[in-house]
RNA sequence: GGACGGGUAGCUCAGGUGGUAGAGCAUCGGACUUUUAAUCCGGUGGCCGUGGGUUCGAGUCCCACCCCGUUCACCA
């Protein structure tokens, strides 16, 4: 052995690169800029059993397609070989026969590989087996895969490999082309929806410079020429609101918010909300109208209101369950809070009695909150609205008509998971600037997830804000719902996860040491 | 951050009590003109997650660390 010491995997690239190299050296382009299809792989398939079924003679029948896609499989025959060509619309066997293509186009076959895109001209017929195949009458090479594949029969289960090469999970795990479809069919069927209804679609910026909307924890960046820290947003609402100041009567907005807090089955660091805000609404309308819009989407995109969620049937048909907080938290924790707004510690006791862990930072709307999530939501498998919120967790909510130590708003929960928050806006300036003292005070006292005191919200709010409804639906859990998946990675293209050394890593352009050495514009 | 499980060939996985690291698929060579997890014959391929330690000898035992998953805590 006079070579220096390659791995299997660099041996298994050497041997592509070679085959690739031969294609060069015959002047065949492996990467080539175009090719002209004449049908999808389903439609080809299609076009011939329409012939066949209409033909006298069906074993006679052949229809002329050119097709293309990635050589997923390979069995050659000696004289004859066969392949399978996949492309988006599906999987078709191709089939090579050397009387046909001639013995110096046949020969070339062992310069392909499993992973290479093909194009081909051909015949599509019917096998002795009874497969519907593509005879080749010329092929040609579109582009060159220099990689192996995961295996054929098992493909690839390893998660880690799952998410950081998610290509490589795509080629060897259709499915998960179906769970993206209807993530985006989700998506579509929303925006439909809302637009249908005279909601209009806006962007809002993601850069702030006061994390707002939302108790959650920022991530910092930087901005050079301004030198100043933004945040990237926790949540859009409170520039969607300020259109309600400006005029809009509608919005809507849907895209990421980023949370600088934990990572787990139900939380990834960006994740994608929808939010509306519609004037003249409260919190009992939009009830009605969240009811309807995710019943139709659940209907959209699994043909009915009912479906399996994780071993559990999930019925979305309308009406949903709707509970008070308070009622919910009788009912399954079996204590009653409700008494007991102005009295935290017998709130603290109640709770620890029944196996909460309450700390004494804990105010007693955090108490109910940690009651509501550790005895109610585990219950709540079917779709059900909880209403009506302790006012010192809410502080961007209205205040509940003739109780004003709660506040009208509700989240919606579907098998057990939160999946929408809504309220009446608190659009009153004077209250709103109370309620954001009231989070500094908050914060003030080491809750740092606390929100913090936006004057230019409050400065809108005192031009005038319609009363208006708004509501915050959690986009990767309704898919994770509606593709019965249980993890929010399997329904993010690319999760984040931890950086590992990447082979061949580089340095980035802009970093610190780079900082005025490259000019962009 | 804690607990539990995992990391062995490109992929999927085996490797009782420590004794030269295995299979299937893929790959390479050969046979084969209707196969489809094609078949048959032969071959190549390993920093056993990383770093220490114990030992004559470590994939295996001990310690630390890294990464992934589940779960608890926190959160949406």
């Amino acid at each position: 052995m006079t070579e220096e010491h390659h791995s299997t995997e660099q041996q298994l690239i050497d041997n592509r690169i070679e085959k690739m190299a031969r294609f060069r050296e015959r002047g065949d382009e492996p990467f080539k800029y175009r090719f002209e299809r004449t049908c999808s792989i389903a439609d080809a398939r299609a076009a011939f059993e329409a012939a066949e079924a209409g033909s006298e003679n069906p074993e006679q029948v052949t229809v002329a397609a050119s097709v293309a896609g990635r050589m997923v499989a390979l069995r050659g025959q000696g004289k004859v070989t066969f392949a399978d060509l996949r492309d988006e619309s599906g999987r078709i066997q191709v089939f090579f026969r050397s009387n046909e293509l001639g013995d110096d186009a046949y020969e070339r076959l062992k310069d392909l590989d499993i992973g290479d895109f093909l194009g081909m001209e051909g015949e599509v017929f019917r096998t002795r087996r009874g497969e519907v195949t593509v005879r080749a009458v010329t092929y040609t090479l579109l582009a060159k895969s220099l990689r192996p594949l995961p295996e054929k029969w098992h493909g690839l289960t390893d998660v880690e490999t799952r998410y950081r090469q998610r290509y490589l999970d795509m080629v060897a795990n259709p499915e998960v082309l179906e769970t993206f479809r209807r993530r985006s069919r989700i998506i579509a069927t929303l925006r439909h929806w809302l637009t249908a209804r005279g909601f209009l679609e806006v962007e809002t910026p993601m850069l702030h410079q006061i994390p707002g909307g939302a108790t959650a924890r920022p991530f910092v960046t930087h901005h050079n020429t301004f030198d100043r820290d933004f945040y990237l947003r926790i949540a859009p609402e409170l520039h969607l609101k300020r259109l309600l100041v400006g005029g809009f009567e509608k919005v809507f907005e849907i895209n990421r918010s980023f949370r600088n807090e934990g990572v787990d089955t139900l939380h990834n660091p960006e994740f994608t909300m929808m939010e509306l805000y519609e004037a003249y609404q409260d919190y009992m309308g939009l009830m009605d109208e969240t009811e309807e819009m995710l019943s139709h989407v659940a209907r959209e995109v699994t043909g009915g209101t009912s479906f399996e969620y994780q071993g559990q049937t999930i019925d979305m048909a309308r009406p949903w369950k709707r509970v008070s907080l308070f009622e919910a938290i009788r009912e399954y924790a079996g204590i009653d809070l409700e008494p007991h707004q102005n009295d935290r510690n017998a709130a603290a006791e109640l709770a620890e009695g029944i196996g909460c862990v309450i700390e004494d930072a804990m105010g007693y709307g955090k108490i109910v909150d940690e009651v509501m999530s550790d005895k109610v939501k585990p219950h709540l498998l079917q779709p059900t609205f909880l209403h009506d919120y302790p006012l010192e967790i809410s502080p961007l909510a209205k205040k509940k008509r003739g109780a004003p130590n709660l506040t009208e708003r509700f989240q919606l929960f579907v098998a057990g998971m939160e999946m929408g928050n809504a309220f009446s806006e608190l659009n009153d300036p004077i209250d709103q600037r109370e309620r954001f003292m009231d989070q500094v005070r908050q914060r003030e006292r080491g809750d740092d997830e606390a929100q913090y005191l936006d004057e230019d919200y409050i400065t809108a709010l005192e031009v005038g804000m319609p009363p208006a409804a708004g509501l915050g639906v959690g986009i990767d859990r309704l898919t994770m719902l509606l593709t019965n998946q249980a993890s929010i990675r399997e329904v993010i293209l690319f999760p984040q996860l931890r950086t590992v050394e990447a082979r061949g890593a580089v340095t980035l352009p802009g970093g610190p040491e780079a900082a005025g050495g490259a000019e962009t514009s």
